[in-house]
DNA sequence: TTGTACGCGTTATCAC
DNA sequence: GTGATAACGCGTACAA
């Protein structure tokens, strides 16, 4: 609790003016002589000085600070997402200060207004899903709008608006071939919420990839639920009773529900039904049958939006955003069906 | 980029002075006529005024922030606790401000010191292995020691210094009661590093749990390592060498290498190998065994370390923290061994 | 009941 | 090359 040292006790110590302190600390000590500059650091470090950062905030307009709004930080996709942000923040100079939706409109629109308040320098926002929806779109909308600060939205994006993502259709078109090319023809399908870019968007990439080949998805194979196990574990019941012979789950965490549930009805993976996933979490490699899914290239999405972000800030101009494409990792959740040949080219 | 509205701003609009609209504004209002507080109120409204924090900050000398380090936020455990963390404070009107050090004695401090400079009111701090090791442990002290701001250790701590964590000594206790009634003698652990007050507490409840039933832990049973999956694998490989026939894995994520690399030789859990863990992360449920393990309290370990930094940041008295035990979740990577009945009482 | 004036620790704009 | 001095936006003792 001892008193803070500030910029003039330095410059007393030095035994020179405060402005002098403060040009030779922040470089700036274009014309100072060395032996000034000298006292100076002697000065300071014998006071063990350092700037206050709030002072220099208020004074500069800027704090340094980036405001990081997601679902949930428990999620592993938003977790090593955050993870990444942050390092990449911290080498920028700046650092995050993170607030949890958990899904709710209210503390999305709560944390916009707090960090607005803090004086974050801009925010990188994964909204929840029920922001999304069109009964609540409007007051996000607003939200931003009121900012005075660049806002960007993170994987999840209201459309007009500045956003990184990841190309989502063409992680589904991929694993619809793959499936496609392993024989199989009845594919269903879990979703996450459909007002989220993600599931729309996956939704395409698989129907694209199904008309190619002459089918469609019926109705019927459609399951729409959370990004959670219990969805996954209700659209396992529901699958078993139709004569699909694989099932697309648009998150990995889903997958696991689909396992569990089957494995309780005794059924097995994938010899009853073949499953695949996307997120590759690192768990998807230790199941019982190890999960096919799309590894997603977190580091990059991340590296991304830092940059874009700090460019927004900066007033930059906007460098074109890198293809940022997930991969199939394949393992042993799919069953080969006769007639593979078919696809073959 | 509108220019930011400030209380001179909501005065001069309301025809009143400064000083009363802050008054005002604060609550603290007690002596303002009825109607120039209508007119403040709408003034402000009318402006959209929003207080700028960091020259209140300035003014005040507190920011209302917390810096949280962890080691990474990818752990499931450290999510889980930030996440809890993150939702309590924001509820007491505090932000956090969230570093990871990812296992690293230089980030660690490094964070401390970027923490101080931005005039923080209090750490909740969960070192780094490497930082609590004898030869980093100085180093640490003394950075701790530098701080104007009370610092809490969360977790891992060192001795001597505030801390909140669990009982971990009870956890490996009830762990190892458990496996003795089910007829095991011959046990073998897996730890993390040793330096950690978990791996040492658990290390010291299993050993006494073992001594009462007239048991020893012997050397070549002692696996270290790290919090890992690879740890797991290659402590699962020593093992399957010796004739243990129960292993305690300190985290789950251990447990999880146990069973992988267990399949990968064609053993199964718990036919051939017995295996718990501590940490009951959500996929423990969904191992192909599914794994017995010990339930962390985590919401509570957050809410207790929330209320106590509070009180330490007020200068109140600390209250008395509340006992908090994982609980056992028994369920089938255990393997009943003849000779139970000894146990019982 | 309301307004004036100063200080929080910096940075930045000027003269000297 | 160096040093006063004004601002940044807010809280508060003090005076009116």
């Amino acid at each position: 609790m001892s008193k803070r040292v500030t910029i003039k006790d330095v410059a007393t110590e030095a035994g020179v003016s405060v402005t002098t302190v403060s040009f030779v600390l922040n470089g700036k000590g274009g014309g100072v002589s060395q032996s000034t500059k000298e006292r100076i650091f002697c000065a300071a470090e014998k006071l063990r000085y350092t700037p206050n950062h709030t002072a220099r905030s208020l004074v500069m307009g800027r704090t340094n600070m980036i405001g990081v709004i997601v679902p949930s930080i428990t999620n592993t996709f938003f977790a090593e997402l955050v993870r990444n942000l942050q390092r990449r923040f911290a080498k920028q100079g700046y650092d995050i200060i993170l607030s949890n939706n958990e899904e709710s409109a209210r503390k999305d629109l709560k944390s916009i207004d707090l960090l607005a308040g803090r004086n974050i320098d801009g925010i990188m926002l994964t909204p929840s899903a029920e922001s999304l929806s069109p009964e609540n779109i409007g007051l996000l909308k607003e939200a931003i709008g009121k900012l005075s600060v660049p806002c960007l939205f993170l994987d999840r994006y209201v459309h007009g608006y500045p956003h990184v993502s990841l190309d989502n259709s063409a992680s589904a078109y991929s694993l619809t071939d793959y499936l496609v090319s392993r024989g199989h023809t009845k594919i269903g399908v879990v979703t996450g919420p459909m007002q989220l870019n993600s599931s729309a968007n996956r939704l395409k990439g698989l129907r694209k990839r199904l008309s190619e080949s002459g089918l469609t998805l019926c109705e019927s194979c459609l399951f729409e639920g959370q990004y959670d196990l219990e969805t996954g574990e209700r659209a396992a019941e529901y699958f078993l009773q139709t004569d699909v012979t694989a099932v697309v789950a648009f998150s990995d965490i889903q997958a696991y529900g689909i396992y569990k549930r089957l494995k309780e009805c005794g059924k097995r993976v994938p010899e009853d039904l073949s499953v695949v996933g996307i997120d590759d979490n690192v768990y998807s490699a230790l199941l019982d049958r190890p999960l096919t899914t799309m590894r997603q290239p977190i580091a990059e999405l991340a590296d991304a939006a830092v940059m874009r972000l700090v460019q927004m800030m900066n007033g930059e101009e906007l460098s074109p955003l890198p293809k940022m494409q997930a991969q199939l990792v394949e393992r042993e959740s799919v069953k080969l069906l006769h007639g593979k040949a078919e696809e073959e080219e």
